[in-house]
DNA sequence: CGGCCGTTTGAGTCACCTCAACCACGGTGG
DNA sequence: CCACCGTGGTTGAGGTGACTCAAACGGCCG
């Protein structure tokens, strides 16, 4: 019973990937998948171990990173509940993963997912689509890495992160009420994120503070007094 | 006839995504399928016309790019022989698709491709498979944008392209024979590659031939003397 | 209270950028 | 055949945004 309702219940049913499937098939997925719970700054998975599973976050934030092997880190990713979380059809991982926050997700074998997928046409068109979305994804934040200076980077990534954590807030142009937003990443994570140094970020908000653009409270709480204007700062692409 | 041949002698036709397909569905795609032809420097699609076509890349290099109001420019991709172009499922690309040499295309109606890939599961999960790839690549570009210092682009462009260009040589660690490139971009399409300036790359080409690892030809060919040395410039990520 | 951690702030440096001149090559036309 | 010019690439000198190193701050917890 407790997992028969759990899909019912579930928070993200309507956005997750399992959206595509019908009431059985949901079922057959259900008795497959457990849930599992990471502490912020928990590792997990690396790339020792070929991961077995795949998972769809429920809360929390988990950041994907790669590495060289002198210790320079850059965050190729964030998941945000509903996201998937996996590399199907590929025992190593190319990256790694992390609870960027306490994080919660519900996961299932990874062979049992592929030969979903293998059955499953509306679930693996819903895949599709969302890898296809994540190369995109990819590809504006290269125009950031590769083009765009310290300010509009940091601009930007606030921008995403309240686009992602309240999703409901305007969209685009219209965004005018103040939004408080709780930062998921340290100083040195955001760094990580937008190919900079934690120092440069700090400044770079304190100078969004001053021109009245955000406000800061405490370490990682962050009010956008003006949300068209940090837009502006983010830069978007003519494409 | 000449139509009907044209799938069989493809150059590209173990290595496309075609080769998923069965003789008949083969044929099927061959009556729908046009070629096209670009000049170096021509655009293939841009912002403006939602294109209306996938493609099958058969010779020369497609870059696909995205920039900023202002002029900057990112390229965000490179397209080579037997790679697909074109957004399934989205009327908008969100890219703008050049030609960076001479191009030749195998095109379909995205509407029709689509179709195929709803009733043809193979051809699905390849296309799946490729996609989850093109991620991989973006991420492993977004390492070098977000962290790597100009000589360690430089190189990774190197080793990237004599891997696509020249794929029959040995790959990794045992690449020792010395092995001849064509540039496919100019040097101011090297630096919106990779996140610097022309004159950057230009004055990191030199040190790296004074650094007796490659060897310039004239504008635009390139003589790897040392591979291992180069991939080790390059910098290949823990994971 | 004292130590720790994440963050902020400051001062100095450097890799890469900017601006500008120069060069080599190829095509054109007198 | 050679002067001319346009394009793409190289080279040089100087500037600067972000980095590096270092110190101070301020919550939090034992």
């Amino acid at each position: 019973m407790p997992r028969a309702k759990a899909c019912l219940g579930c928070a993200v049913k309507d956005k997750a990937l399992c959206k595509a499937l019908s009431p059985e098939d949901l079922a057959k997925l259900n008795r497959l998948a457990y849930r599992k719970r990471y502490r912020a700054g928990q590792m997990i998975s690396g790339l020792s171990a070929p991961e077995a599973w795949c998972a769809t976050i429920l809360t929390g934030v988990v950041k994907l990173t790669k590495s060289l092997p002198d210790g320079r880190q850059q965050i190729v990713g964030l998941l945000f509940p509903s996201d998937f979380l996996g590399r199907p059809f590929k025992t190593t991982s190319p990256y790694a993963a992390e609870a960027a926050t306490d994080v919660a997700l519900c996961c299932y074998n990874r062979g049992h997912f592929e030969g979903l997928l293998a059955e499953q046409p509306e679930l693996k068109q819903l895949l599709l689509e969302r890898t296809l979305d994540a190369v995109d994804a990819s590809h504006e934040w290269m125009l950031l890495l590769g083009c765009k200076s310290a300010k509009e980077r940091v601009a930007a990534l606030l921008v995403l992160i309240a686009h992602r954590l309240a999703p409901d807030a305007p969209r685009a142009g219209a965004a005018q009420p103040p939004l408080r937003i709780e930062l998921p990443l340290s100083r040195a994570e955001i760094a990580d994120y937008l190919g900079l140094r934690l120092e440069t970020v700090s400044r770079q908000l304190n100078r969004l503070q001053a021109a009245a653009v955000i406000k800061r409270v405490a370490r990682r709480g962050i009010t956008i007094c003006n949300p068209r204007e940090l837009e502006r700062l983010a830069g978007e692409p003519l494409q």
